[in-house]
RNA sequence: CGCGGGGUAGAGCAGUCUGGUAGCUCGUCGGGCUCAUAACCCGAAGGUCGUCGGUUCGAUUCCGGCCCCCGCAA
């Protein structure tokens, strides 16, 4: 069995590992965008996918784009795969590339589609409170993850961050992949339910901004799910503070969203549109992250102070 | 050469502008109070102030190089 492996992000790794490691597998070729710029100092560096295909001597192709780009069909029906494997690639594959593998081009999506189409369906999941989320392996359609459906797991979603979720959905979806491809002929693939679809879009700085105003509840789950970018974050004497980790505190009086209204030696409250939030860990702007007990050690944080 | 913050006791920070006994909150150790305590009181130990060099009678502080950490931007 054949397959071209197309991904880029850490969570498209655990995906391609597995599908390496399988006695039945054999991948010649993965697919990733190019190198970027990245961190300070704009150093080019290589995405998560690339790097484990090197360390494993598997040959990396990084085109700029894969639109009429005949030397790409070129390089992919040279290796006539039976299988695409895609998993946060990052583009948009045109037809021709989809129609090159002889049995499908299989995605791995991290949702139980069709809720959650889109670019970043773990972070809405938590943010809107889904109980459930899941992954979801379909053939490759034209229209955005709107393919037919092969197989499905769902898992809880608890208190997890995105980061905790995503690397277990990345693991779900390396197995869920494996027993896609090695069970192939047998499964019947499932038309999506247009009319219970929802978009999760691609996440912007600006959603991470706390709006003390609204439901501790709500804020709660925005501290969980913009992990680790862009994080939920807020201004604190004119400086930028991203809070990791807060838990809801019932509470009733009269203060005003966004101030402080207890300070004891391991925390703070702040008080939210409907209830309160009980800060745990958080990161000033150029400071590193830290518990909320070691911020306060070497800061003076009084009741009263309004964040935001 | 993208912009910016920072490296000071075990931890988190102040002090540096206006050079000259290094301070705070916590932790640790000892003692006290207490039925008791993560609470409170008293005391102690613990720092070549990131690193290399320069200026100076004298540098944590001023100047320059280097290393490391972080926020923004992409």
């Amino acid at each position: 069995m054949k397959i071209i492996y197309m991904g880029t992000p850490y969570i498209a790794v655990e995906p391609l590992k597995t599908l390496f490691n399988h006695p039945d597998i054999k991948i010649p070729m993965v697919v990733c965008q190019p190198d970027r710029p990245k961190g300070r100092g704009k150093k080019m560096s290589p995405p998560p996918v690339k790097e484990f295909a090197i360390e494993n001597n598997i040959k990396v192709y990084q085109p700029d784009t894969l639109k009429n780009n005949k030397n790409a069909i070129e390089i992919f029906r040279e290796i006539s795969p039976d299988f695409l494997v895609v998993v946060a690639y990052g583009k948009i594959l045109p037809t021709e590339i989809l129609s090159i593998p002889r049995f499908a081009p299989i995605n791995i999506h991290f949702s139980l589609l069709p809720k959650y189409r889109g670019a970043a369906p773990v972070n809405w999941a938590i943010v809107n409170g889904e109980k459930y989320t899941g992954v979801t392996t379909m053939i490759i359609s034209e229209g955005l993850d709107k393919g037919d459906i092969l197989l499905q797991k769902s898992t809880d979603v608890d208190k997890k961050t995105s980061i905790e979720l995503s690397e277990e959905l990345s693991e779900m979806g390396a197995e869920l992949v494996c027993e896609t491809i090695s069970n192939f002929s047998n499964i019947k693939p499932q038309k999506q339910d247009d009319s219970k679809s929802s978009y999760a879009p691609i996440i912007k700085k600006q959603d991470g901004l706390i709006d003390w105003r609204n439901d501790a509840y709500y804020i709660e789950r925005q501290i969980r799910g913009f992990q680790p970018w862009p994080s939920a974050y807020t201004f604190l004497n004119g400086k930028l503070m991203k809070i990791f980790s807060a838990e809801v505190i019932d509470t009733d009086g009269q203060h005003i969203a966004g101030e402080v209204i207890y300070v004891d030696k391991k925390s703070f409250i702040v008080k939210c549109g409907n209830n309160s939030l009980k800060i745990l860990e958080l990161q000033m702007e150029g400071k590193k992250r830290t518990s909320a007990e070691r911020f306060l050690m070497g800061s003076k944080l009084d009741t009263g102070t309004k964040l935001g």
